[in-house]
RNA sequence: GCCCGGAUGGCGAAAUCGGCAGACGCAGCGGACUUAAAAUCCGCAGCCUCGUAAGAGGCGUGGGGGUUCAAGUCCCCCUCCGGGCACCA
């Protein structure tokens, strides 16, 4: 049960008598001490500038939204960030290590409606009570570049960048269906949209609205930003994957069908035109019209199979098609309202194809065929034209619309087999036949060609021709920012009654966010109603202007904080150039993989924007990244509705924090997650206890100086092989897989060498250097993971020097190495004995000792040995008949 | 549906290159210290069978097959769990 009498009852007895080698280990009353200690010395974790004789390294650890409550997600991923900036300052690294606030958000308003308090101060008072969370959990943070998004001094650069974009045409504003939450109020980014849900509302359904939005266009940076993943090989494959399947990239191309014109087609045909489920085939005399559909496909190689062209419902053809007939108009809305129900029943996957012929035929350029042109729920607007022609036979898609509703299918590509194309009536039952390494058929001059062959030199006909051309379409649309929220950087642009859309000069700048501002929940941007924001001159000509009252979304704050850390009380520049050149890239970003597209696309996006701009010369931000696990209970997500949280502060209070954090690198690899049970943390403090009354036991001892050489007793050896083992260990982990479970594990293990070894200890067998050795260096290897018990120890063994600067301990590969080792003897794969031998014995000797073991011999008396099979330093496996 | 992870004792996990499966820790059991308890220390401990015992043998890394002297690890098929994408033409 828990004993919050504990931690306070035990310290009182500490103080009494604070170095008897009896005394409890006793968190509470070490990590208080060290905590004021630490903050008398506001430079202790500081970086030191460009000029540092020391190799820098920039590790991070994602920002914070201030909630007001770190949990223990938040622990775990700066752990793991901290153990890594205290083992490079070891290592001799200039480190910088910084932590900020991303400040900005809807959070603030929701609870300012609530309790009435402003969204400034419920921001800062969270930021105040979890910066007290962070140093108590004694994490090594620079606090001097500190960022606050939501401060001018920090939003203002947002401002400045918005107005560098809007200069290079990257900021624009238009018209468009934007997703709005309505829980939110607002617009949200397609990024923000996870299951056609809000992402912050996951029971919300999107609404599309036409509104006035300003956009950034990180498509111009779409190639670049899908090329240059594959250099990002400090980059987990499965972010990279992510990000490439957001960019989406196809290779395809756009052909234009004319729409027939009604006046050319002959009296005779007219009977023959309802329906719309069949080609109608070429025919002299009939003429396209003026009106064009454009469509994009991946598949121009199978246009001799499209047998009807689709449009998106909002297509703005259908539009001009619903006006001239009402029939039309009433199923066009029926479709529509059909969708907008199904998405309300939450079923998004399962939404059925539907479907209405237009009454209009459209031309395949190609031959002249008359396809009729349908509007379909499942072509989406805003990817490639909004349009598609219909191939049955070859997509799936396609092939379920025109079983639905009775369209032709018509089989243009069969499989490459003998190389000549196979009987039709044979490949129906495989359709829809989508294989690409195929050959076309029924497809004019462009019969018994392959695909790929056919895909070029159709779009190169249809480029000849006039009526289409090879194009390349991106998923990833450009950045939508505009958010009609309160708590966020105003959008610095004005609208003059005269001039149009002005930017903010410069010299204006920041536009500063007013601090009165009524919090209600109607619509609108809640700067409208400010008439003192919204009033203002215009810049170019004097006149009468209004302000832009959207604010912008919270990821821009986030695109580029980590530059500003680099030079955070700049008040010229979003920073200096020469610095952020010294610091950059980021050695090492540590967060959750919940960011893979959102932060970490908008980040790599707004690096470039920077670089053109001229301001950095790196093309990516990060240089490697890890994403931690999620930490579970009970196999779910910590979250409040489970009722299965557990808050850092109440295993601090328990456990002191170095055993909370230690054990959140203990109980799983780092990428994996992690199954919180506190026994496991109490476990923790267990071991904690026994190094602390170790090393304090042996303190005195150890403070007679450093010194090595001479002849080694056996068990002195045996301890310092033990030693340079777990240093080895720790040492080739922090440059490698980062299984800090192991590493702590490897801990253990020398501490349980050590106390077994205590009457060799205590019977003069270990001589004081020895001694001293395993102290230093049993606190060194501690430090990244506990650094206050490793404080303490350091001091209590007469160290003078800071811990953090203090060289990691060198592993010698001569006393780590083994002299004995013990082989496995196996017969036919089974164990059956295992010897013991000199590290460097060779063959034979291997060989013969094994046939020489009792037990051995027994076994394989009257056998016949067929094989022996020899592992040098391994195992040793004899195969008998 | 597609793409990634993952499945190992009662539990969290380890085994880094195909070579002693279960390191380290938790929970458990036995013992020491104590008037007693807490704390601490020592020992046992995958499962099954045989044996009073020391010990011996068998089975065992989600399931089935394969490669190999040897497979948690490699190959093929399947089940379950977690995550991402999902009408992207």
């Amino acid at each position: 049960m828990a004993t919050p009498e504990q931690t306070e009852a035990a310290p009182a007895a500490a103080n009494s008598e604070p170095a008897s080698h009896e005394a409890r280990y006793n968190p509470a009353e070490i990590e208080a001490r060290w905590q004021e200690r630490w903050a008398a010395q506001p430079d202790l974790y500081a970086a030191e500038p460009a000029s540092s004789a020391r190799p820098k390294y920039y590790v991070l650890e994602m920002l914070p939204y201030p909630s007001g409550q770190l949990h223990m997600g938040h622990v775990r991923n700066y752990a793991i960030g901290d153990a890594l900036a205290r083992y490079m300052w070891m290592q001799g690294h200039n480190v910088l290590h910084p932590m900020g606030w991303d400040a900005f958000g809807l959070p603030a308003e929701n609870a300012a409606l609530k309790n009435n308090t402003p969204p400034r101060e419920w921001t800062l008072a969270n930021i105040a009570a979890m910066k007290r969370q962070m140093n108590r959990i004694g994490l090594s943070y620079d606090w001097r570049n500190e960022i606050t998004t939501c401060l001018p001094d920090y939003y203002r650069w947002n401002q400045w960048f918005f107005l560098r974009m809007f200069e290079r045409g990257l900021a624009y504003r238009r018209k468009s269906k934007v997703n709005w939450c309505p829980q939110c109020a607002t617009v949200l980014a397609n990024e923000q949209v996870v299951n056609g849900c809000c992402w912050r509302h996951e029971d919300t359904l999107v609404e599309q609205r036409d509104l006035e939005q300003w956009f950034l266009r990180i498509t111009n940076y779409a190639q670049e930003l899908l090329d240059d993943l594959s250099k990002l090989e400090g980059w987990p494959e499965k972010v990279r994957t992510m990000q490439r399947n957001w960019i989406g990239r196809s290779e395809g191309a756009r052909i234009d069908f004319e729409l027939e014109d009604l006046e050319s087609i002959p009296e005779e045909e007219r009977s023959a035109r309802r329906g719309g489920t069949a080609v109608l085939p070429a025919r002299e005399g009939v003429k396209g019209g003026e009106v064009k559909i454009t469509v994009f496909t991946t598949r121009i190689d199978t246009i001799y199979g499209a047998t009807s062209l689709q449009l998106a419902p909002e297509h703005p053809l259908v539009k001009q098609m619903t006006v001239a007939d009402p029939a039309l108009d009433a199923s066009v809305a029926d479709l529509l309202e059909q969708q907008r129900r199904a998405r309300e029943a939450g079923d998004v996957g399962a939404i059925q194809k539907h479907g209405v012929f237009t009454g209009h035929y459209a031309i395949n350029p190609f031959n002249g065929e008359r396809l009729p042109v349908w509007v379909a729920n499942y072509i989406l607007l805003d990817y490639g034209t909004g349009a598609i022609m219909s191939v049955p036979a070859h997509d799936e898609r396609d092939y379920d619309f025109a079983q639905k509703y009775g369209l032709e299918i018509r089989v243009v590509i069969l499989p490459r087999r003998t190389g000549e194309p196979a009987d039709s009536g044979e490949t129906e039952s495989l359709l829809p036949f989508t294989d690409e390494d195929s050959l076309l058929i029924n497809s004019g001059d462009f019969s018994t060609v392959g695909c790929h062959e056919a895909q070029r030199r159709m779009a190169a006909y249809a480029e000849e021709h006039g009526f289409g051309k090879a194009t390349v379409t991106y998923r990833l649309k450009d950045w939508g920012i505009s958010r009609q929220r309160y708590w966020g950087t105003p959008i610095p642009m004005l609208y003059c009654e005269s001039c149009g859309i002005v930017p903010v000069p410069d010299s204006d700048l920041p536009v500063l966010l007013p601090d009165n501002v009524e919090i209600t929940q109607q619509g609108g941007s809640p700067l409208g109603r400010i008439p003192e924001f919204v009033g203002a001159a215009c810049p170019q000509c004097g006149g009468k202007a209004r302000r832009e009252t959207d604010t912008m979304d919270t990821f821009v704050d986030s695109s580029w904080y980590f530059y500003r850390y680099t030079d955070a009380r700049n008040d010229r520049a979003p920073f200096d150039a020469s610095t952020v050149a010294y610091w950059f890239p980021i050695d090492q970003y540590i967060g959750g993989v919940e960011h893979a597209i959102l932060h970490l696309i908008y980040s790599r996006f707004w690096t470039r924007v920077m670089r053109d701009l001229g301001l950095v010369r790196n093309d990516e931000p990060v240089e490697r990244l890890f994403t931690q696990g999620m930490v579970i209970r009970n196999g779910a997500k910590m979250s409040k509705s489970k009722g299965n949280v557990v808050s850092p502060d109440e295993m601090i209070a328990r456990y002191g924090a170095d055993s909370t954090r230690m054990y959140s690198l203990f109980a799983a690899p780092p990428d994996r997650d992690l199954d919180w049970q506190e026994d496991g943390v109490a476990g923790v403090s267990r071991f904690l206890g026994r190094v602390c009354r170790f090393a304090i036991k042996y303190a005195g001892r150890a403070k007679n100086g450093r010194a090595a050489g001479g002849d080694l007793s056996p068990a002195s050896q045996a301890l310092l092989r033990k030693l340079h083992q777990t240093i080895r260990k720790i040492t080739e982990d922090f440059a490698g897989r980062w299984h800090f479970n192991t590493c702590i594990a490897a801990i253990m293990e020398l501490v349980n060498t050590l106390t077994a070894a205590e009457p060799a200890i205590n019977g003069g067998e270990v001589p004081d250097v020895v001694l001293t050795e395993i102290l230093r260096s049993l606190t060194l290897l501690l430090a990244p993971f506990a650094p206050y018990l490793a404080f303490e120890l350091w001091e209590q063994i007469g160290e003078q020097d800071n811990l953090l600067r203090s060289p990691w301990p060198e592993f010698d590969e001569a006393l780590a190495r083994e002299e004995q080792i013990e082989i496995p003897v196996q017969i036919n794969g089974k164990l059956r004995s295992v010897i013991r031998l000199d590290a460097d014995a060779d063959e034979d000797t291997v060989r013969d000792a094994a046939l020489a073991d009792p037990r051995i011999a027994a076994l394989i008396e009257c056998k016949e040995v067929a094989r022996i099979i020899l592992v040098p330093r391994k195992l040793i496996n004899i195969v008998v008949k």
